[in-house]
DNA sequence: ATTGTAATTAACTGAAAAGTTAATTATCTT
DNA sequence: AAGATAATTAACTTTTCAGTTAATTACAAT
């Protein structure tokens, strides 16, 4: 049992998969098209089961066409990626930075400490 | 040789790591202090192991005092993560699920052939 | 010096991920 | 009906990941 954002994010650490979804922005792709860039390096089957990871991540709906199976790009797993992610930015923000650099200011002894002594002034 | 993203979106998909980050986006923590909320269902090495993971793909910053490993976040590596995400937004927001039916309400037919022919009409 | 506490390292296990080749299914074309 | 094309499934290998227990390192306190 594994969350909805376990596997979004595990569907985008493989940067074939974020190849994939990068073409996709573009359009929708039938799966040979979007394994082409990659038939030099790797088998098809690899790609089919690349792109099983992304769909059951929601991140690719795959339909049926005679024998294509036309894939288009779903944002909505992404959202919530974002949102989760979104919760981090003062921590890359300069506005952290400057706090960050006030609280390192601030001597850490006992604030710290975890034995709930203090420590010996330098 | 794994790209930055792809370490930083591996680390956030194990949920034990996410909550990991949060505690730590609640201020500096050392490692049994991180480990304490999952001393119930796995072992302290195993903790260990998720705090490396985090320090590989630089989220988290370790230092040393005594004994201990007092651990901060470090939101950077969040940055990278968000701007790819935010290339997409597009894909979860209103006005794009509006083209979107908007495109399906045009005939998909020679758009979406792969083999240059027309479409049977219904 | 000995003991206690914090954390890591070592060595191992089991399961999941990522790839392969070969065979199969489904559909279109002639 | 036969052949070509698109894609998947099966079976297998290799590697990586997440966890374990036991041993070890490093420092502090007494």
């Amino acid at each position: 049992m594994s969350s909805h954002l376990d596997q979004t994010f595990a569907a985008l650490a493989d940067p074939t998969r974020r190849a994939m979804l990068a073409r996709l922005a573009q359009g929708e792709a039938s799966v040979s098209e979007l394994a082409g860039p990659f038939l030099g390096s790797m088998s098809l089957p690899a790609v089919t089961k690349h792109l099983k990871v992304l769909e059951n991540a929601g991140l690719v709906i795959k339909t049926r066409e005679a024998q294509w199976r036309p894939c288009r790009l779903n944002g909505t797993p992404l959202k919530d990626a974002s949102n989760w992610i979104e919760q981090y930015r003062r921590f890359w923000e300069e506005s952290f930075d400057r706090l960050d650099a006030y609280l390192k200011t601030v001597t850490r002894s006992d604030k710290g400490r975890h034995d709930g002594r203090k420590k010996k002034s330098r």
